[in-house]
DNA sequence: CTCTATGCAAAACCTTTGCATAGAA
DNA sequence: TTCTATGCAAAGGTTTTGCATAGAG
């Protein structure tokens, strides 16, 4: 595991005057290997797995204190959940989704983010975040629905 | 008011053999007649007001159903509770919201549009519906706090 | 008369909070 | 020793569901 993101997450603890915490750093690593969007409830089972002491609370309250220090980002589907995603320093991406299998696709598109300033610009917006996900059903399944049954 | 809605919902209603009802036409004339985003607890005390006897769990069911017909569609903005639009036939757009006032702002640039399509067919995905919201401060909100105080 | 829709309350979610205690500095 | 962080349980908020009854066809 990269050191970094430990490095960032202390930091942002000093900055704050609080504590390091040995679940704080449990969470972290496992959110980090996990490399995946997870909902609190999915990370919560994973850290549990390794670390069964753990509570739900300090998972909630870790992600909370990791999105601070800009480490991971929310981000909510059409089911209104709340998922996180790690985050690497000046990464950003959007989101391709398929409606059948859940399989998420990270996209990054240059065009459509200048255009996004853009219309920052037209309404006078100062630019704070923004969100694009992409709905559709992937080749995979669209598939299975031309194959036949099942 | 437009009959057009009315007309629209009743046919999806006999489609689906389900019955007319008063407090369906009602949620329909008070939602459309608002014209906003809003949540499922706004349109209740609109409701409401002009019909007491409405239940909370009548305004969820109808809203379900209205969407179904293409009336209207779900937002979810970053606090993630569930905003419903009114969607008239063909309209579609996206938001930009600001995150100190709420005021939101609705925009459509069909470039972007274009560009989505483009990744859809980069990934092999058949588009279903895209979520764009940007987040920012808007420009009276961002002159509040150059001017000084309050 | 039959079957759906309603209103109410309870339940089921996700998320936050209060509090006594464990743990970091 | 002094605070902060934790775990647990309770509380909050949104959304769904069960059920007896009202209402539509």
């Amino acid at each position: 595991m990269n050191p970094d993101e430990k490095k960032i997450l202390e930091e942002q603890i000093k900055s704050k005057s609080l504590r390091h915490s040995q679940p704080r750093e449990k969470i972290l690593e496992v959110f980090v290997k996990a490399n995946k969007h997870l909902t609190v409830q999915e990370l919560y089972f994973l850290v549990k797995k390794k670390y069964p002491d753990t509570g739900l609370a300090t998972v909630y309250r870790a992600l909370k204190l990791i999105c601070e220090a800009g480490l991971c980002r929310e981000v909510r589907f059409e089911d209104g959940i709340a998922r996180y995603e790690f985050v690497r320093e000046g990464d950003h991406h959007d989101h391709l989704i398929c409606i059948k299998c859940g399989r998420v696709e990270e996209i990054y598109d240059p065009e459509i983010e200048r255009l996004q300033h853009k219309i920052y610009k037209k309404y006078k917006f100062i630019p704070h975040a923004h969100n694009l996900e992409l709905y559709g059903i992937c080749d995979k399944c669209s598939k299975k629905h031309l194959g036949g049954s099942k």
